[in-house]
DNA sequence: CGAGTTTGACCAGCGC
DNA sequence: GCGCTGGTCAAACTCG
């Protein structure tokens, strides 16, 4: 292969160093059991404006290169790098909507399981998504009686573990708060609620058969029931 | 021809 | 003070 004598020269002047305060650094359990998801340093003072990392690990395999619309929003590659962690690369992702929306996604497959993902979002999306990027004809009717939800509450906040048994696989998604506040302790208990689980369950479960596009449906109503911390 | 992806280089933070 | 590592940028390339 002969390297092009191109001089990829990046003038340091040009760099943008417009970072006002990106101080994050999170540590992934390799494992795919997201029972317990370590976000957020646990040296993260109030220093820097609270930024909503939320982890999400998804099954898909043969998804992964370039994969748009893998949440609904529209996602633009911006790099690739190989950690010494895990071998396999891990991919960032940036909204398609320009500083719009400081969005941006960190996607990592397991280390030795390569059919499942691990997506970490950062930030929040201030406008409305583009949708029919990429729906999916997927029926999905089977609604089966019992849906296995495992919510356990970490010091940083509490982490919620849907599994959804489908046909076509599971999905397990992780919420985490990055700062534990004191409206956290209620939010706790209803958490901790038994009660609360199943109707969590329950809702979910309803938006899910309800809309064709299962991940739209689960993310929205995360999003309802966990609005803000 | 354009948008979007690829891929190496650059840079800053942290550790030693 | 040097080196490592993760994160980002931007030129080159590819696909439509
Ligand atoms: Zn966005």
């Amino acid at each position: 292969s002969p390297t092009p004598p191109a001089s990829k020269k990046r003038s340091r002047e040009s760099v943008d160093t417009s970072h006002s305060c990106d101080a994050n650094s999170n540590r992934n359990a390799r494992t795919a059991a997201p029972e317990h998801v370590d976000v957020d340093s646990p040296l993260s003072n109030a220093t820097c404006r609270r930024i909503k990392v939320k982890k999400v690990c998804t099954r898909i395999d043969p998804s992964d290169t370039s994969l748009v619309v893998k949440d609904g929003y529209q996602w633009r590659k911006y790099g690739q790098k190989v950690t010494r962690d895990n071998p396999s690369p891990r991919a960032y992702f940036r909204c398609a909507f320009a500083p719009s929306c400081p969005v941006k996604k960190k996607v990592q497959r397991s280390a030795e399981d390569s059919s499942v993902v691990e997506a970490t979002y950062e930030g929040e999306h201030n406008h409305q998504r583009p949708t029919r990027a990429g729906e999916r004809p997927s029926c999905a009717a089977g609604s089966g009686g019992s849906v296995p939800c495992s919510i356990s509450i970490n010091s940083s906040g509490p982490t919620i573990t849907l599994d959804l048994t489908k046909d076509a696989g599971g999905l397990q998604v992780v919420e985490a708060a990055g700062e534990a506040q004191p409206d956290l302790k209620k939010v706790c208990r209803e958490v901790a609620s038994p009660e609360f689980q199943r109707a969590l369950v329950e809702q979910m479960a309803r938006e899910l058969t309800g809309d064709r596009n299962f991940t739209d449906a689960l993310a929205a109503a995360i999003l309802r029931k966990l609005p803000d911390y």
